[in-house]
DNA sequence: AAATTAATAGCAATATATTGCAAAAAATAG
DNA sequence: CTATTTTTTGCAATATATTGCTATTAATTT
């Protein structure tokens, strides 16, 4: 192969997906990481990209991807998704809801993970993207701009016909007399039907939202399967939820 | 054999196969590397195609995929998104593909611009999110990793049951000839799908992407309204899709 | 702090380019 | 047709580019 050949399809890879990494094109192409390495060097040397610590960004690459520093309580949020990844097994179906817990299971997903996702969330979308094993629907309709999900009746309707093994719900309030709760009633609607439709509920929330409640329910705590927190279980932050009858991961 | 023989056998090897070895070409020909050398060069000289270090590249090639100055064109891309822009007209119902230049239209959307768009590209849909007044449908389904877009049978019947206005279509590749091509077939039948039920389309392409053919053809050039390119209409480099009866703008 | 992973620099092997030159082939003029 | 000129070709010597390897350093993760 051509030199220039090999760069041309680098740039093609990096504008195609936005990210390189080193390795994968190196194996791909069948040359030695150094001949990439320069090969990128060059590239980033003309303009072309942006050449990062184990591989490249596109010029044009958006800001939407993930940044972690970004995110608000990082530490928690992997712990929870952790968590949250333990219980996937392969060849599952995962109903998975947007914000930023749910953001970085996408994002630390295992690489050999086989599941099938539907998502509603635009973000959580464009993360799960970057999977190599994992196949993603995402499920049309109107996009809410605040939260940038998918709402309205299609959505509803879409996911009555599915019947996923299991539901990650990102959660704006909870509380263990009060249940899950949301500010705006469109996302209520969704966050219903995913909680019907599915077969196991698990609610993701990290130490600061629990115990609050906010305007609009979503549904009891008896009706989920359980709570997902960065705390151990026998927290006794934790203890109201305890006798609900529901798991405390 | 003569060296004329020679010469336009090289050049039909090249455009044929998009890149020759030099190596090759003297053993296939029979004669020493430096007179291919030569000859490359003479033919690079014309200006028939691109010499590179061991070979050469066909123009096209070239043009598609490894342009020197900037890649993601992002100049180009602007002036393509503005002429598309001034065709939109409040409440108008647009139908909008991925690619940077749909993207770009979404990034410098009048804020006043009350219109409903209707995507299947992750990246376009995020990107619209972010203007105040004009709504967003997203038309779900299985999504493709490369592309970042919803593709798919649900994804065709969903766009069998809306009619929009007007369709801005990337391309990948367009030729007067050839028409508008892909290189995979999922985004082959989405775009068709497109085309098919929005009242006008037009297809988005910067200069590098004219007279470049992928593998995979969406469509003749008839079936479309318009291209727009980021040069004047009357550009000579636009000569060949003018006697096709569609507008250039 | 230790382990892992990536980047850098220098080096050697190989591949490709360049140049000048001479022989061969082709074109041209007489 | 022959002699002369021009072009083409292959070759050798030299220069440059590319690549993979190793050892070392730097950055990142556990």
């Amino acid at each position: 192969m051509l030199k220039k050949e090999r760069l041309s399809l680098i740039l093609r890879e990096v504008n195609i997906h936005n990210k390189v990494i080193l390795s994968d094109l190196s194996q791909k192409l069948g040359v030695s990481d150094d001949t990439i390495r320069r090969d990128l060097q060059e590239l980033a040397d003309d303009d072309k990209l942006i050449k990062v610590r184990g591989g490249a960004l596109s010029k044009s690459y958006q800001a939407y991807s993930y940044k972690e520093n970004d995110i608000y309580a990082y530490q928690e949020k992997t712990i929870i998704a952790r968590k949250a990844i333990s219980m996937l097994k392969d060849d599952m179906l995962v109903l998975i809801s947007g914000g930023s817990t749910n953001l970085e299971i996408a994002r630390i997903l295992p690489p050999e993970l086989r599941v099938t996702f539907v998502t509603v969330s635009l973000s959580t979308a464009m993360q799960l993207m970057e999977h190599p094993n994992s196949e993603t629907l995402f499920i049309g309709g109107n996009l809410s701009k605040s939260a940038k999900i998918a709402v309205g009746g299609e959505v509803i309707q879409h996911l009555g016909e599915i019947r996923p093994d299991i539901c990650f719900l990102g959660v704006n309030g909870i509380d263990a007399k009060e249940g899950l709760t949301e500010l705006e009633m469109e996302i209520v609607t969704v966050k219903r039907a995913m909680i019907k439709s599915s077969r196991k509920v698990y609610a993701l929330a990290i130490t600061e939202k629990l115990n609050s409640v906010r305007k609009m329910r979503v549904c009891n705590l008896s009706e989920i399967d359980g709570i997902i927190t960065e705390l151990n279980p026998q927290n006794p932050m934790l203890a109201p939820y305890h006798n609900l009858k529901i798991q405390i991961i």
